[in-house]
DNA sequence: ATATGTGTTGACATTCAACTCAACATTATG
DNA sequence: CATAATGTTGAGTTGAATGTCAACACATAT
């Protein structure tokens, strides 16, 4: 299971749209070299809402790129940080160190509540 | 609802066991004046991972201490940063922004797994 | 009262993520 | 080839998080 890397993956997209670098980089906000490191996995990945502004621009959803990062955005990250419930929760999961089964069971339950 | 700061809160604890700034400080590997800043509020709580050294020390578990600061320690992080599962999950429940009853089924039904 | 243990304060230090800037290299186009 | 567009690289910057250090204040026991 040969992954590919962040850099790898962006660079794809980027180029599938016919965006180069400094385009990208202008709508986004950071400058034009710091894209072409990142897209040769010089830099680790951007801040988790840089990747959403960058698959904004670009048109894709943002799922796959954060999930090859670890990252959360801010808005994510600030809603577990009010809620002890749910911070309950995510020290239960870690320690039952759950497989991805599992957590694709979740979040079909998770879907049920609803 | 006139709720707790961290600062008092730790104090309380220390105090509960009687334990000092300097003993404590020494055995988390830390200054014995950052412990008095955090108790009086002249600081940000720590670090998640100091603080459930602090608790470690103290012999309480870090949970409420940790809900209190939105801070996940640094296991935790990782655990979900290497499972895009996970990371679906939790994108999920944030697009439901879920409230603390439906994460406490979902605590519950976690534990069913097992 | 003074010595000793304990707590507080202000200024400064360290580390790291997340970039920017300037210079250079490469690639595409007429 | 010549030129422009695009991409790459190394060094430096910035702000936030997380502390340290030195000096001082307070409290308590002898």
């Amino acid at each position: 299971m040969k992954t590919k890397t962040f850099g790898q993956v962006l660079k794809e997209i980027r180029r599938s749209k016919g965006v180069t670098q400094r385009e990208l980089a202008a709508e986004v906000g950071v400058d034009f070299s710091y894209i072409s490191k990142i897209e040769n996995d010089r830099m680790p990945p951007p801040a988790a809402d840089t990747i959403v502004k960058i698959c904004e621009v670009l048109g894709v959803p943002p799922d796959d790129l954060l999930a090859m990062t670890g990252k959360m955005p801010t808005l994510i990250k600030e809603a577990i940080s009010e809620k002890p419930a749910a911070q309950e929760f995510l020290r239960e999961a870690q320690n039952m160190t759950l497989t991805d089964d599992e957590w694709n069971t979740l979040t079909q339950q998770l879907k049920k509540l609803r």
